[in-house]
DNA sequence: CGCGTTCATGTAAACGTTTACATAACTATA
DNA sequence: TATAGTTATGTAAACGTTTACATGAACGCG
């Protein structure tokens, strides 16, 4: 109601309630030793001044700032985008604020720096899709700092992680898809530094093998999870002697790319050629054909690290887990039967 | 290299350096009265000792922390996550970090709590599409506490602010549309609370009038911006006695939700009717047909509002602008001329 | 009824900086 | 060569908290 002009601290709210600032730190840490109606005095005298604790100072002292920070590669796929929704939706719910970092500026040695740097910003790390993270988990994990890592298939090190079944993921989707019939199958990697990527890979040829398909060269693209793979994988494909029937692609952009190079060769998905992707991200059904994707619980994985990072703010000696949120198979409008079979 | 177990303050660099920690400080700030040589044996101690500079202590103590606030709705819609892609990329140019806040919890009043909150913990604000700022604008310019609107048609209030030419793109798009041949246009409007969605329908409406195309209830639906918006728009216009030849949707959402409609009823875009939307987000180019757009230069929106940031930092007594960015008609497979046309 | 406990509250130091001020070391001037 | 004027550096207080410790009041027990 007034408008106070400078920032309200402990210290008046103390003199407010007629109390030392020291029980006001106690009332705001809800520590157990203060007299209930003491309490309610000084609860009031918040209320009335509009208090909100310094954060800076509250941290600097000792305390928690109640706010995590989130680094992340980027903001552009989508793919992360979804991962930042389910991990602001859970945190608000703890009460507790999001610091953003986005780190595609940072090479090998700036990830050091800013981890340092967020450390004393922040009560936690989530670290989405950490790119070569050695370099500094071992330092975050030595000197017992709260972490999570998200959608990180790491050095098998025990560190705190929630994941995507990326491996069950391709298998399921390429066995589904190898029962409706297709046995040439055209598959774009991601960046096979990254784990998901490897095990999508995997749990692909694995399927392959399962249903005793030759897994030719030819058939596997290398790609980065960028757009134009999908493109210049498309047209690797659809350049061989005898192309696939389908095209799967390691993530949904790149299959998005790769629809767009198949139309452009005036054939149609999915009647002559069908196509695949992985993540469903949220345009994954707004495209036409709609795509048929393995979904990720994108949300849901932030979710989850937030639940978990939270447990070890509870109890720092908590042993660390890894979990993994199954993937679903969609199926959406760009795949279908091969239709020419000549087996 | 060593792993230093504890946080390097200032006053070890200053042991290491055989200097004062007065004049570390002076050295880390830029301050002019250091010689050449101490600041040299300071700068080889800071990144000997790999020492950050705290920051929380830093803004206590008065300094800046060297990161600005951003205060969003949501992250969901992508149209959001362009601009931010633009503060981030900006922000870190200037070796800012980025503090981000979804205030889509935060009715009335949670967002002075908000604005207080943020204060102590940032050098200045950037508020995306705020939706009643007025309670606690008139603080923050009160206090003087830099901060710049984005994409907010305000009270005219004198606040710097960035924003896109909504009326002028409406307008655009609606000429060339009518001079392509559509007389009946159906308008799906956003939230009318927002000063961008009043200004899209503003200046349909004029495009109109400019037509002697007479101004009718039926054809405007009511939105608020979301996806099923859209779709029951859609439904309401193709219900029509005489159902308009082009749906123009105040964003990208909306439109494509539309086109599903429409194909839902056995109709093609935009050979049956044409369909097109506002804003211009990512998948717009994605999705099949393409839609016909108008662009927001949503990126370079959040780079700019980053810059007068940067410009009330370097003058706060800088009188504020409000800089309207250029909005562009794109024309995509989603719209065609009229195919019957009675008149 | 007095003394050791326990519980509520006040106090002081610490957190890592910045900034205003004091001081020491130079210059330049007369 | 003494002296005022700079310029570089050191020092202390402050920022708004938390936390360990000190104090004082109330209470139960023998």
């Amino acid at each position: 109601m007034s408008a106070a002009n400078r920032k309200v601290t402990i210290v008046e709210v103390a003199a407010a309630a007629g109390v030392s600032f020291g029980t006001v730190s106690r009332v705001i840490n809800g520590d157990a030793h203060v007299r209930p109606e003491t309490r309610q005095r000084v609860l009031e005298a918040m209320r009335a001044l509009h208090f909100t604790a310094n954060r800076q100072a509250r941290r600097l002292a000792g305390g928690r700032s109640n706010s995590v920070g989130v680094l992340v590669p980027d903001l552009g796929t989508g793919y992360i985008g979804e991962i930042v929704r389910g991990i602001d939706a859970e945190l608000s719910l703890s009460g507790y604020d999001l610091i953003l970092y986005t780190t595609h500026r940072a090479p090998a040695k700036e990830a050091e720096y800013v981890a340092n740097l967020v450390q004393d910003m922040v009560d936690g790390l989530l670290l989405v899709l950490p790119r070569n993270p050695t370099d500094y988990l071992s330092t975050l994990a030595q000197r017992g700092f709260p972490f999570v890592l998200i959608d990180h298939q790491g050095t098998g090190a025990d560190c705190a992680a929630v994941a995507a079944a990326n491996w069950q993921g391709a298998y399921n989707a390429a066995d589904a898809l190898i029962r409706m019939g297709h046995r040439r199958i055209g598959f774009i990697t991601g960046a096979l530094d990254l784990g998901a990527a490897v095990d999508r890979l995997d749990g692909f040829q694995t399927a392959l093998r399962a249903h005793h398909i030759p897994d030719e060269a030819e058939l596997i693209y290398q790609g980065t999870f960028h757009q134009t793979d999908g493109y210049t994988a498309a047209c690797h494909f659809l350049d061989l002697p005898q192309p696939p029937t389908l095209i799967f692609a390691s993530n949904d952009v790149m299959a998005m790319a790769a629809m767009d190079a198949v139309r452009e060769r005036g054939l149609r998905v999915p009647e002559d050629i069908s196509v695949m992707g992985f993540d469903d991200i949220p345009q994954a059904a707004l495209v036409r054909p709609a795509l048929t994707t393995v979904r990720q619980p994108l949300e849901q994985m932030g979710r989850m690290a937030v639940q978990m990072l939270m447990e070890i703010f509870g109890d720092p000696a908590v042993s660390p887990r890894r979990i993994e949120l199954p993937t679903e198979l969609i199926l959406r409008d760009s795949t279908a039967p091969p239709k020419a079979q000549p087996s």
